[in-house]
DNA sequence: CATAAAAGTTAGGATATACTAAACTAAGAG
DNA sequence: CTCTTAGTTTAGTATATCCTAACTTTTATG
């Protein structure tokens, strides 16, 4: 059904192509949880073969943007680290620019931006950046690595993660699946809303979680792809 | 010694892809002129070999977006010409956006344009035509297609065309040379300023106009590139 | 620890693009 | 109506990606 479409373009300073980004875009997002990157997770994310995954890797490896271990996944060189972090800049500017100046949902923002960010020049997206007041998250709540590459990385408790009775601020979500961030709107969860947990089921059961003053029994795999943070403390941004 | 970059990407509905596109746009405005596009002409203004042209002058054909007579050049098919302006369209209404909401300049969108033609979802693309109130011109002067396909292809004349003493308004220019609008816009030539010729050298030579009340020797490569209308209200007949 | 399942890699092929060199055609100069 | 040549196309390669099938390593299991 979803016919792969030909290839990525190269356009910028160091000519990385459109693909090459996206393969460290998701390299540096699974190394997030510590270790390195599956090969079958990136086809998994990247909608790949995994075969295809091995080969781009070695090309990767070759250009001295990732180091991988043989049958045992990659990791970011700090050149790659560096560019992933550009392309991760360059996509939460596009996306917090399209919903703020052009009126985009943010539930499909991560499409357009997912193309835009391969094409945009340095120059267009501090514009942006600029316009927009110098943004420091996007807006699904993921921070936006400055220009020279830093960003927060602290990892983050999930709802998944709470005990019942806890309370806790959503901080950011996963953004690559629309109906997802729907489902996520409908139950009024958006970063800077609180949620607390009512019930657990065991067995890897749902959660039942109070938003809004409103119960809603959510499945596990949803609630591990909203992150939260301990109430108290307050952080920036609009609560 | 500036090594190509990797080929282009798909993305769009019917998946064509950023090179594809810009063929098709490239062969759109050499048959302007009324004949079918060369290859080598192509060739020229895509920064590409003749024999590459060739190549995918073929693939073209075989998709049905052009035709191609052997050893004589192509023409859009219906549907090429419908791809052609839809990415025309796209381009000038980036343009317009980039100059008009984040301040660049009429000298350097065209490059950026020319990269975000690609990626930019119609969407996207109506909703800066929104944004600046439905435009009908780009920065340079050059119609923007309706989103039906529709555009004013009037043949215009160039300074290169008028006679000593003629007066005319400036209509367009070509857009891809930074240098080169930046020279004009040093002149004070722009979409809508006037224009008069005081004098031309015989021979292919340089015509003299005036802007603003200052004489300027133009060479006629550039004077061919300005597109002018007899001034308003005195229209010398010619179609 | 012996195996089978899971994960990952290699082989072999396909498509989209480009390039250079060589061959070919069309068109103008005698 | 030839010959030269500018313009085109074909042949042979190369790179970037992706895929399926087959094979190899790792890991999980009893
Ligand atoms: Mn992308
Ligand atoms: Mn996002
Ligand atoms: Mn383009
Ligand atoms: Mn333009």
């Amino acid at each position: 059904m979803k016919k792969k479409a030909p290839v990525a373009p190269a356009m910028r300073a160091g000519a990385l192509t459109g693909q090459a980004e996206d393969y460290l875009k998701a390299i540096y997002e699974m190394e997030q949880g510590g270790e390195p990157a599956a090969t079958t997770a990136i086809a998994e994310l990247l909608g790949i073969a995994p075969a295809s995954v091995s080969g781009m890797l070695q090309r990767l490896a070759r250009l001295g943007l990732v180091q991988v271990e043989r049958y045992r996944g990659a990791r970011l060189t700090h050149i790659g680290r560096s560019a992933a972090l550009q392309l991760i800049r360059r996509h939460r500017i596009i996306e917090s620019y399209l919903v703020t100046r052009l009126g985009y949902g943010w539930d499909e923002v991560d499409e357009e931006a997912e193309r835009l960010e391969h094409g945009a020049s340095t120059d267009l997206v501090e514009r942006m950046a600029a316009a927009l007041g110098h943004p420091t998250e996007d807006p699904h709540g993921a921070p936006i690595p400055t220009s020279e590459g830093l960003v927060d990385e602290r990892r983050l408790q999930s709802i998944a993660d709470l005990a019942v009775g806890q309370t806790a601020r959503v901080v950011r979500m996963s953004d690559r699946d629309s109906e997802f961030l729907r489902y996520l709107a409908g139950m009024g969860i958006r970063p800077g809303a609180t949620v607390k947990v009512a019930e657990r089921e065991p067995f890897e059961g749902p959660v039942t979680i109070t938003v809004r003053g409103k119960k809603h029994p959510v499945g596990i795999a949803a609630a591990s792809r909203v992150y939260v943070e301990s109430a108290p403390a307050r952080r920036r941004g609009r609560g």
